[in-house]
DNA sequence: CACTCTTGGAGAAACGTATCTCCGAAGGCT
DNA sequence: AGCCTTCGGAGATACGTTTCTCCAAGAGTG
């Protein structure tokens, strides 16, 4: 039986080399067909239970491992997912730059080995080598930019793309977000009701979807209120301007009694140049930022914060992909994003499928001017001084 | 010319699909052979600019991408390593649940990018489907148990493993690790410098290097100076009862004048801890926690830490495992460990190279009885009360 | 008995690349 | 003129699967 396993395979017998086994060795072994191990390997064709479990033993005694090459080759599919994350500055990538992307990442990651995929963490630059050699079924792609064109190639080529955070003109076959404009119009609400007077916003200067929509957000609930917008931008990915910003903010003849941060170390941040100016939070300023950081629970004082719900948002989108992935049929490979399920689409030919996920706003002592566990006077109306 | 694209390939005229350009349509369209094409993008062979050139205007006119399944199981490189950590608990992967983990991911993702190698997350339980799915060129391990069964097969597949955290008797061909001996008796004398007459230990129930080396040194020290171990053990994977212990530490009858944390959040814990207890830091209390998070520097009071550098860490095990996949020449495939680069063999047969990192200790207030600016009196000598 | 259907399985063709081998032609040298 | 060398490139094979097609033999059926 064994001394088959010479003949039947192309292999000539001079190359007696210590490989790892391969099919052949197990069908030889076996004293089958490779079709035979294939199927009862994978669970396929029409094989007698003996069979099946017989091959199957061959195998594990041979210590039998598929070429996951040789199948991908084969089947057309990787069981690899990309992870990219649009990248400021010169650093090759920003990943895990803020707790929202570690969270995110490892939700998408327990995701995706969920449902039998692993994931790639790739760079955002198109040109970076190893994107051509990559076998990839899909890429899930953070905060595209506009026209960014890294996420037009891949979707050109047939590679369902899914964005975290609303893309601007790139095609991409889904997309998830969180409502940002009804999160800071809630954070704006709140901070009026806790008696603000003049709320400020601290945000950043890059053009990415959030931080766009957020203060678009802001300004238009100014215009309706009319309040004066009072606003500091800095570059983001630069922790130590976020300080600079604070400070500025606060430095200001119209400084805000109120402030929502933007990014996550802005509470930090805000907190130090409230106490470089001798402001008592939550008596003289109120504050509120946008952080996944269970930090803000333990400084002095706690800090309300807004959680975008970055593991809710990595498993929607990964879900999403993988949705799209199995759902095509490699067909003509033209129209993917239409085979895509039906109950996200959103139009026949219309704009690509999105989801918005709900906020959370997590309130804490820093933005509720009386603690509401000494109150006993009752509270006085938001207009009154 | 473009006629002769039916005629060369081998496929039938029949399937006109709007397929990807293969390496043959390029060809065709260019006029030359698969070889030619191949040696033209690659680089290689003997072939004149101008040939080239053409051929690569082609291939990009064609929007020809290789593909990378095809090219991993001809050349057997995938471009890809693997990144595990050791799994406590329940979840899937723990992974970027301290600090220490994003960092250090954040960096292996980097030097493996700056590399041309892309890093895949994967699970540590062995017999997780997409193990056997993927091809992998080489792994990183985080903190492998003993006997680690995972590392074991891929050890004897042939696959280089590095681990970060020196490996117990699991086969590795390369690992890195801190001094982490060093670096508790280094916080042990800097404490006692500080004034600390009984000094306590927060440490882990999980059996991984870390833990034990730390413990052990701990233990150590207390026999050699004489002082009786003060010390609470909790799983570390879980953050509740890191703050019960920090609690059951301070209320002990032998409560210790000075605290070590082995862990990210005990810094914060132990504070709680010592305001419920009304214990002044750093008056009553000396304190320092191990920690890659940069929010001690704003705790009141800042807390002192101890960096194990996971950037550094990430980058050299990703270097070394990368030397390690491209030093050996697919040989035989057996003395993989051994045809690795010369400079970090410690013996011919002997137990894998490993690299021992510093790590760093950041002095802030917790860790200082008299405040650097405040003191005019000359330091008293630690023995004295 | 002639026939269909089902079972169990074998054969062979891809998948798309890299690379080893080999070959014609042109030029240089004696 | 004959030979050697280099240049430029073509042919064919192998990488290890999956899967489509097909076949033989037995079982049931009229």
């Amino acid at each position: 039986m064994t001394a088959a396993a010479n003949q039947s395979g192309r292999r000539p017998t001079t190359s007696r080399r210590l490989e790892r086994a391969g099919i052949r060795d197990v069908a030889a072994a076996a004293g089958v067909s490779i079709t035979t191990v294939s199927d009862a390997l994978n669970g396929k064709g029409r094989l007698p239970d003996e069979t099946r479990s017989r091959v199957r033993e061959v195998a594990e005694r041979l210590g039998y491992r598929p070429s996951a090459a040789a199948r991908t080759l084969r089947t057309g599919r990787s069981g690899l997912i990309g992870l990219t994350v649009t990248t400021y500055g010169e650093e090759p990538f920003t990943f895990t730059e803020f707790a929202y992307f570690a969270e995110m990442a490892r939700a998408a990651t327990s995701a995706a080995l969920g449902r039998g995929y692993a994931l790639v963490v790739l760079p955002a630059s198109s040109r970076h080598d190893v994107w051509g050699n990559i076998a990839l079924d899909g890429t899930v792609v953070i905060d595209p930019p506009d026209q960014d064109p890294l996420v037009s190639e891949l979707y050109r080529s047939g590679v369902p793309v899914v964005s975290d955070g609303k893309p601007g003109n790139c095609p991409v076959t889904a997309w998830v977000d969180n409502d940002h404009e009804a999160a800071v119009l809630g954070i704006l609400d709140h901070l009026s009701e806790a008696g603000a007077r003049r709320i400020g916003l601290l945000t950043g200067t890059s053009t990415d979807t959030y931080t766009r929509l957020s203060t678009e957000a802001y300004l238009g609930w100014c215009t309706k209120v009319g309040q004066e917008p009072v606003y500091e931008a800095y570059p983001a990915h630069d922790p130590a301007a976020g300080a600079v910003a604070a400070d500025r903010l606060l430095a200001r003849p119209d400084r805000p009694d109120a402030v929502y941060g933007l990014f996550d170390p802005n509470g930090t941040d805000l907190l130090a140049a409230a106490r470089r100016y001798g402001l008592r939070v939550p008596d003289d300023l109120l504050l509120v930022c946008c952080s996944e950081s269970d930090v803000y629970a333990a400084t002095e004082p706690p800090i309300t914060t807004l959680s975008l719900k970055p593991r809710k948002i990595g498993t929607t989108v990964v879900n999403l992909l993988i949705d799209a992935i199995e759902g095509v049929d490699s067909g003509t490979g033209v129209d993917i994003a239409r085979l895509f399920p039906p109950r996200f689409r959103t139009a026949g030919n219309g704009p690509p499928p999105g989801t918005l996920m709900p906020t959370e706003l997590i309130v804490r002592a820093s933005s509720q001017r009386r603690s509401p566990r000494t109150t006993v006077s009752p509270p006085r109306p938001p207009g009154e001084v």
